[in-house]
RNA sequence: GGGGGUGUAGCUCAGCUGGUUAGAGCGCCUGCCUGUCACGCAGGAGGCCGAGGGUUCGAGUCCCUUCACUCCCGCCA
């Protein structure tokens, strides 16, 4: 007898005879009917237990929530009003004829389908929580994602191969994992934080064009789009350059949308340079759905007389901007004063505002707690700056560069969100023409993207300033999140140590943990570039998902635990010592 | 490392300015019920109020410490 899904029972067959397994939803035990919602990953179906036999009945009477049963029996029509237009099988149940239990079950702890469960309680029990519907329909879409991705590189000659787990800890970048060699006492393997020289040195061993479905591992803390594990679709290619990979990766895109996504419509990718992110938007991932834009004012308030203000005009590390926000008037002074409260965490001291009820009038009509310090002129070449109209709310923030990017951009996100001005639709932007270094916290340069990017021209390398040297990165962004990036890569030994030797790393560093590497640059490596998507987070965006948690079938929580298996835990003496591990006795 | 939020029954939550015996809905158990699909009706069980300490005649409620979960900043080449 064929076996079925419960959603495959549709009115086809009526009257035949049929095998289902799959969990009990509900019994609904009227004493004299039994009715038992069966349901599987594809749905729910009725199952019908009438009292003429009385085993039957019997046993059917015992089964509770989560029982896993397997039934025979006939797929009858519904009597006269006893149909369920909420279930795609409503218009059928099925009269049973015999009944196994294969297994009973405790009273779950949590509701399969409840989606209002606290978080630890469906990770604590993953396995409950993954019969829900909204599990089975995520990890399926991931799968069918990456069944499309693989279909995708594998008609275009790409190869799979697979790197290793355990490698060598790199000195730049995030913190790495640490495993320690039994075999080596005092030494550690690392796990990779992404494949990036495996798939270089792949290059130079003339795998022309690779991809990965790979596992990366980054020690650092949480967020709601951020696991220490995750999982990368990594890709390069010889002989290659930017516009090749752009458009291979806007072919992918279109794919995807189209196969997994459903999306008829032509994709709109457009391009903007890192400069231009910033200046525009504060940030190099704008959301292109969001219409709010920075306006530089420093020119405008040169001459004027307000600390905050002043202070920043003359100092070439400041910004000063206008964000025109229209409608902006509806913000109450609550809304303002929350919005300010916000944006406190990025460092920013406070948020200046005009509220623009009639701009005709700049006596009456234009209202400001910093309006006494600003004249007529420059409040006029303000509000013609931002093209302003009546009903606009003008906010001013004037700080270092670095506090007043990061401040208007989260405001931009807030208000977008808030005040509903996103339009429909996915905007998937390119970010180009990075510069290849960046100040770190200490005033050192470091790496934007990494140290293995080219320079746009090697021979800006000892000419330009070193923040001035423009790189050969991309990123590609969806809707305000970074998706994936990559670059083409430095291809030469003498390059990649100018570059070493520019983030201050000693020949002897350079030997010790890249020798390999640089050994194997000298010996013809091709040119080469690539690019790698975050997977967890793709899911998530697609899925319109608030945590990349959900797209994970047993992800950590944001202490890096899992609740399931309760790791990391202890281990033994005896496996310490195995390794040659002593654990330090905390002091307090 | 820092800031915010949450923690009370199996689950989701209420519990005011400290005051008798800590509640609700759902779930669970028992009984009744032949057309339900959020089945219904009747009855019942279930709590170390996250943990530890303190203040008080008295603490779920106030204070301190700590743990867990979560959002964010730092961090994430």
């Amino acid at each position: 007898m064929k076996k079925y899904h419960c959603q495959e029972i549709t009115e086809n067959l009526l009257n035949k005879e049929i095998r289902l397994s799959g969990w009990v939803s509900k019994r609904r035990d009227h004493g004299g009917i039994i009715f038992v919602d069966l349901r599987d990953y594809t749905g729910i179906v009725q199952l019908v237990f009438n009292p003429e036999d009385k085993e039957l009945f019997l046993k059917a009477e015992s089964i509770r929530s989560e029982f896993v049963i397997e039934v025979k029996g006939i797929v009858s029509d519904r009597l006269e009003g006893t149909i369920n237009n909420d279930l795609i099988t409503g218009k059928i149940e099925i009269i049973v004829s015999s009944l196994r239990i294969l297994n009973k079950a405790e009273t779950p702890p949590l509701k399969i389908n409840d989606d209002n469960v606290n978080e630890d309680q469906r990770l604590q029990y993953r396995y409950l929580d993954m019969r829900s519907d909204k599990m089975q329909k995520t990890m399926r879409f991931r799968s069918k994602l990456i069944q499309v991705i693989r279909n995708f590189f594998y008609s275009k000659e790409f190869v799979d191969v697979e790197t290793p787990i355990l490698t060598k800890t790199t000195p730049e970048g995030a913190r790495d994992y640490l495993v320690p060699s039994r075999v080596h006492p005092k030494e550690f393997f690392a796990l990779p934080q992404s494949p990036q020289l495996f798939k270089q040195t792949l290059m130079i061993g003339g795998m022309d064009k690779y991809f990965q479905i790979a596992k990366c591992f980054r020690d650092e803390d949480l967020r709601s789009d951020r696991q220490p594990e995750f999982t990368q679709l990594d890709v390069e290619l010889s002989f290659t350059d930017e516009e090749e990979i752009i458009q291979l990766i806007e072919e992918l895109f279109a794919l995807i949308f189209k196969d997994v996504m459903n999306h008829s419509d032509n994709l709109n990718f457009q391009r903007m340079s890192f400069t231009d992110a910033l200046k525009n938007y504060g940030c190099d991932k704008p959301d292109l759905r969001n219409p709010l834009i920075l306006k530089d004012i420093k020119k405008l308030v040169k001459e004027v007389d307000f600390k905050v203000f002043s202070d920043h005009v003359d100092n070439t590390n400041s910004r000063i901007v206008a964000l025109k926000v229209p409608g902006g008037t509806s913000l109450s002074r609550k809304d303002i004063d929350n919005l300010t409260e916000s944006v406190k965490q990025f460092g920013s001291k406070g948020l200046a505002y005009f509220k623009c009820e009639d701009i005709s009038d700049i006596e009456n009509g234009i209202t400001s707690p910093i309006k006494k310090f600003l004249n007529t002129t420059v409040i006029k070449s303000i509000l013609d700056e931002v093209t302003a109209s009546n009903g606009d709310l003008i906010f001013f923030s004037a700080d270092s560069m670095d506090i007043v990017n990061s401040s208007m951009s989260a405001l931009i996100k807030e208000l977008g969100a808030r005040l509903n001005l996103l339009s429909e639709g996915w905007k998937f932007l390119w970010i180009l023409d990075y510069p290849l270094f960046e100040k770190d916290g200490e005033g050192k340069p470091t790496s934007i993207h990494h140290p293995f990017t080219s320079p746009m021209d090697t021979s800006d390398l000892k000419e330009k300033n070193i923040y001035d040297i423009p790189s050969r990165a991309y990123d590609l962004i969806l809707n305000g999140n970074e998706i994936g990036g990559g670059s083409i890569r430095i291809h030469s030994k003498e390059v990649q140590m100018k570059i070493f030797e520019l983030l201050n790393i000693s020949a002897e560093e350079m030997n010790k943990k890249f020798g390999f590497f640089l050994d194997a640059l000298s010996f013809g490596c091709p040119p080469h570039g690539g690019i790698a998507f975050g997977v967890d987070r793709l899911v998530m965006l697609l899925l319109g998902l608030d945590s990349i948690r959900d797209t994970i079938a047993f992800p950590k929580t944001q202490s890096s635990s899992c609740l399931l298996t309760d790791a990391p835990s202890s281990v033994d003496e005896k496996q310490l010592s195995e390794l040659s591990i002593n654990i330090i006795k905390s002091v307090k």
